[in-house]
DNA sequence: AATGAATGAGCCTTCATTCAT
DNA sequence: GATGAATGAAGGCTCATTCAT
């Protein structure tokens, strides 16, 4: 069904001026097209007419529909990866406890989600994507994952049981419920009020999950090294 | 965009011997094939030939493609009502502490999944359907968000500040959770261990929400440790 | 059973060189395999392969298959319209007698037929077309009864016991006769004596219907013997 | 795109009580439907509905599509050939007069169509039909425009010109008009109006045709006023 | 580089016809 | 003989992609 890009890729990386403001409007185009009619459903020629270009120029930029949602995949990977990086670096900050620490890092996600709701949403629960994108997203959302498990994992907070388990799961809720809350909430929610309640959930869960010994930083033992301030950005490799 | 069925629906629902099967193999077909390709890419071609009949007979029973994605739906919602009509029932029972009471209802949402998790995620998570399936599946969400809104009234738990918030953001959680931990586990898990880490964050929620009051009605609080795990597991049937 | 054109019609009109010489080349092409297969079993691949365009051209300018019978018709009432305001402002010359007036009218209709007899064949005789089509169809064909009542009305015809019906029956006759002879001539027929041998049946008939009363308006009777046999030849232009 | 009747003709002609009648009914059906929607758009399986049979049935008679029309079509002919016989044969009294034995005629014509307006209609009007029924239809036609011509030639009307011209005209004339008058008169009529008004044009023609010499053969001129308007009412039985 | 007309494979749907029951 | 489920070719229409201007 999808078509290899058989020819050289010949499009140009936007240099000059006026090409990475139309990539840029077609990429904010698509967006919006995917998320009204879904990714199968959003046609090139009302993604180009929204951009405001013809379908000619989209193509002379994407080789193809999929490259665009690619692109978009991309787009979202940076800007998670960097907002990410920020995100951890002050999370592992030496005197936060781990609620303090957990604040942080929800407070980032729901940032996150706020840049772009209905992109969020898209990539994450559209059904069917590329292959591409999909692999690429699922290597996002790990290296989160593992992030998430050294952040845990210096705070003492053992994976009884199943390794990882934990941090998926906390992942998964934090993720998903910043999507609803952001996108559908029941009642009106300010940012500030969304993190609040994820927070009961992971503070919640963690508490059950474990009795989470004292702060980390003090004198007391940890023994491990410190992971990099930027630990996600590697990770997100 | 979507075609009324203005016409009298002359699609005979199965009556005979052949026709019931053939129904039932091309809404089977049709799970797998959404699942695959998503509801806009699967074709009805594909979902014929899946079932083992040609497209002709397809159209002999339904009038539209949509119409077997809503066919899906009601089929969903049936169960879906069906069982959780037993499990509220159970969760009800005059004896039991509030993580009982949980435990039977998260226990009836992991059954529930385990049956048929692709057509579950599909109808829960693809970005676009036809209006009449998102406007069931809606409401069938939002009765369930009510009747564990009123299970937790019954305990005793208040809905600080927002009224409706706790248990929609329960129910979300839990829900997508389930589809998690069905479809992608990060590592094997049982049913068992399923409803056993939900569990862990629902009541970590409730606990971090609100030390809520001790059992409800009856004087004698329940001295079960822990009620059968498995208990819905018996509903399901 | 038809689907209403509920989209806005996003398809273009022709604006450019090159799109308003396809849209000729799609509805000279729809005239003829109309003719051929009729309406219904008229496909929209045969115009487009008659047209020497694809099908996809053909949908970039007709929103569906019956905007092309529609345009055909349209074009026809523009047609018509247009000959039949020069042709009815001749007939109604002062000095014409009533036979004189008729001759012209007549040869004005078989001039019109013989520009595009099957399109004229098609849209009068074809059982079932579009309702949008039927209906501007028969508008067209009550103006143009209308048009000869007052014709009558001016030359003193009464119109006896059913008011309306010598108008009708005239029209109808010379409408049909001039399709059969134009299309079936049961012997070759020049057009001049296409238009003298309905002229008979038409004057025969208002001879026998009323043996009307001498020229109209001005006093003195028009001396002239007999117009110009082709009087709307020239109209016809 | 019609396919031939490659297999042996087995369908059995009807013989059966039942048979015959599950025919007629198909044939009733048929007429109906096709009126309606076309010829090309009436569905052998609405026909079979309507008839109240299952389409296998349908099958069991007709080979196919075509030949129910192709039914139609004959039992068409036999009916008006019939009528036709009784009314030319009336028509040639030798003590009627011309327009006596018009009258005669006309009224059989509109008798005719008054049986059975729909399939009159469908039979003349629709546009393209199976090239089977087409040179059946046109056979007959031709059979009573040469019937109309010597019962003409008999009274002594010269074809002037153009030989065959006059009955086809005549023909096309009475039965157009009869059509028209009888589906969709301009002002209610009855069958007796209807013939009256057809045979103004009809003998307003030939007066202006040929002023034919007085009755044919006999001596003397028939002296009767009028023959019974509805002569031919009889025979249609 | 930009434009948008043109292309045609492929999708949803219909319907004449067959055949197992 | 009757039934109606099954079949699949064909039709209307869409849309990703190409290409002449």
């Amino acid at each position: 069904m999808r078509k290899a890009l058989s020819q050289k890729d010949r499009r140009k990386m936007p240099s000059q001026e006026r090409s990475r403001f139309t990539v840029e409007a077609i990429l904010d185009a698509a967006v919006q097209v995917f998320e009204r009619h879904g990714y199968a459903a959003g046609t090139t020629a009302r993604i180009a007419e929204r951009a405001g270009v013809s379908v000619g120029s989209l193509y002379q930029y994407f080789p193809n529909k999929d490259a665009i949602l690619v692109a978009l995949v991309d787009q979202h990977l940076a800007e998670v990866q960097t907002l990410a990086g920020v995100v951890f670096a002050r999370a592992h900050a030496a005197d936060l406890t781990l609620p303090q620490a957990l604040r942080v890092i929800v407070a980032g996600f729901v940032d996150m989600h706020a840049l772009n709701p209905q992109l969020h949403r898209l990539l994450s629960e559209e059904v069917v994507l590329p292959g591409e994108a999909q692999e690429k997203l699922a290597r996002l959302k790990q290296s989160i994952v593992e992030a998430v498990g050294q952040l845990l994992a210096r705070y003492g907070v053992a994976e009884q049981g199943s390794p990882g388990l934990t941090a998926y799961v906390l992942v998964q809720v934090a993720d998903h419920l910043t999507h609803q809350l952001v996108l559908h909430p029941p009642v009106p929610l300010t940012p500030q009020q969304c993190v609040d309640e994820i927070l009961l959930v992971v503070l919640g869960y963690l508490g059950q999950t474990n009795p989470f010994t004292p702060p980390p930083a003090s004198p007391a033992p940890p023994p491990k090294e410190c992971p990099p301030a930027d630990a996600a950005e590697t990770a997100a490799r």
